[in-house]
DNA sequence: TTGTAGGCGTTATCAT
DNA sequence: ATGATAACGCCTACAA
């Protein structure tokens, strides 16, 4: 089979006896072409197979209509919702997403950043790796202001859009809860303190055992690396293993609290009796684990569109390009199920 | 901020006193220019923070680099693991990817066929959406000979690339298992019969009952719209409310298997004993129910890699143009969990 | 080994 | 209301 050759505005104009500049405008319904030929246009476009050509647009404009998305790894279900989310926003608008892993290596951040940049896309939302400290590979975007927008794992230091729940406030109501619940020795996941949505849960949890005049003991705090399922079953063991083990865990993510779970009722403790549990995140396993997993809800598909539309505005609204700084919150809640359900 | 301007080649040939060709070609080693040139250029490129212009190439050499991925949903955990294959083998090949979702509506992803047609696309990889029976908006990729993959929900009778699983036979392993178990009334959860994935699967069920000897009851066969939790629950309520109940479920998702665990043991109803359960799949959430339940493994990652492969070999050799349908198979395994172990 | 020139398809500017 | 022309940045025959 032959490629046959695209049809273009030329071949458009040759067999309309018109100029290409008339046929560009009528298929944008310019106003200053008249009814008669833009139809005539579009119906003969239609005919012969036109398709625009979106490079030659592109080039030409120097916009591409494409947000490029830099995430850790996209099969988690908050990545996946996140994503998920952008996409509707983004289709909506007439934009197309592109999509890049980083698996949380900072060299892969600093390529997918680079490639991304060279591709042109008209906006980027990121949600850091978890290795990456140094956000400087970001400031090429800043430079030829292209919209940046960080979601969930965002730098401390770099400003520009954010879009981001409160963990702070999330991390003290999940330890409220759990302290009304009655614990008084309440353990904590907590994932790498560089990213600051972890350290922020953190501080939230120390804040509110604070409050409550609870005493903040260090060996109850878990620092993870990859927060994944094994990782929780063997902070748990250590846990469970000390004399004076704690009777509640709050932990930042629901894959270390399912295993928590699994892993406490395994060695015959009971859920929520001896040990009441919160996790973070909502994501499927929560409902699914039996006793049911407290967590916190993240809207991360309103997250995802929040920050396409932040993109799409700004690339509306050629005004306020300068020192962007604008950080959007959004809410939390506490969703209680049976893990920590005491009285 | 102003907006600088692009470092294009002809700044670096003017600074460098040479011609934009020889600057082309010294970026990509071409071989007819000298090594020391090829250095001063590169340096001088470096320096002169000069970024490649993909869409100024693209449309000039008209290959964009670029695949296009057509799926129903990206949170799905199935879908979001595929998508990470293809992005993996993409990123090796030097390919960009591009995200549409189809939610399922047929009407979208014909429009979403569009979009990446219109954007010239290297190549197409496509999941069905639940809704699609007519797949002619996929010709006009084969017309131009881009290649097309169609991935685990595949058309019947559209000849181009298919990465797939053997449904047929994966239904069979699964209720050959099921029946090994002892179970002699076995249910089927089938999901639309317009996709041959989960018709196929229900005829591995058929056959298998059929070679064992047991009677095909239609009343046990239930057909699935969405397959979601809620559909789950209400077929198990439907199923269990039966004079004769089954004492066995082979369900086409991991999902709907989830939902009927939970369903059952809330009506008193002793899984493995008295139902035995088999998903599809192997979500995350079937390593977590309790107990654990039985699924068939699908390696999807690999099938999004092999999707992606399939495509960047077909552009590399553009000798097979023509009539390409080559059908790939990658193996499923019964994963026996507590849910269906009965002896 | 390097240079010249034309074209990829579209659109904006300036004419008519 | 329509047309001519140049430009977006790169690549590649062909020429030197």
């Amino acid at each position: 089979m032959k490629d046959k050759k695209d049809v273009t505005i030329y071949d458009i104009a040759d067999k309309l006896k018109l100029s290409t500049s008339t046929i560009s405008r009528a298929l944008k319904d310019h106003h200053s072409i008249s009814e008669k030929t833009i139809k005539k246009v579009k119906k003969t476009a239609e005919e012969m197979g036109y398709r625009p050509n979106t490079l030659a647009a592109s080039l030409r404009s120097n916009k591409t209509k494409t947000i490029g998305v830099l995430i850790s790894r996209i099969n988690r279900p908050f990545i996946s919702s996140l994503i998920s989310g952008i996409e509707i926003a983004a289709q909506k608008g007439g934009y197309n997403v592109i999509i890049t892993q980083s698996h949380d290596s900072y060299q892969d951040e600093v390529n997918n950043a680079k490639t991304l940049y060279n591709s042109r896309v008209s906006g980027v939302i990121c949600s850091l790796a978890m290795e990456t400290i140094d956000t400087s590979h970001f400031q090429q975007f800043i430079d030829k202001n292209i919209p940046l927008v960080f979601v969930d794992r965002v730098p401390k230091d770099f400003d520009t859009y954010r879009v981001m729940i409160d963990n702070y406030s999330a991390g003290y109501k999940a330890t409220k809860h759990l302290i009304e619940q009655g614990c008084k020795r309440i353990a904590h996941f907590a994932g790498s303190q560089f990213r600051n949505i972890y350290s922020e849960r953190k501080r939230g949890y120390i804040d509110a055992l604070k409050h409550y005049n609870l005493p903040i003991d260090e060996n109850l705090i878990v620092y993870f690396t990859t927060m994944s399922f094994h990782e929780g079953e063997k902070a748990t063991n250590n846990l469970l293993d000390m004399q004076n083990p704690p009777d509640g865990i709050f932990s930042s993510n629901d894959t270390t609290a399912v295993s928590a779970i699994q892993y406490a009722k395994k060695r015959g403790v009971k859920i929520p009796q001896e040990l009441a549990v919160i996790g973070f995140n909502n994501d499927p396993i929560s409902q699914i684990i039996d006793p049911g997993l407290s967590t916190i809800t993240h809207p991360a598909v309103k997250m995802g569109q929040t920050a396409a539309e932040k993109i799409l505005s700004h690339l509306k609204d050629p005004s306020n390009k300068d020192e962007i700084t604008e950080i959007t919150f959004l809410n939390t809640e506490v969703l209680v199920r049976e893990s920590s359900k005491r009285i």
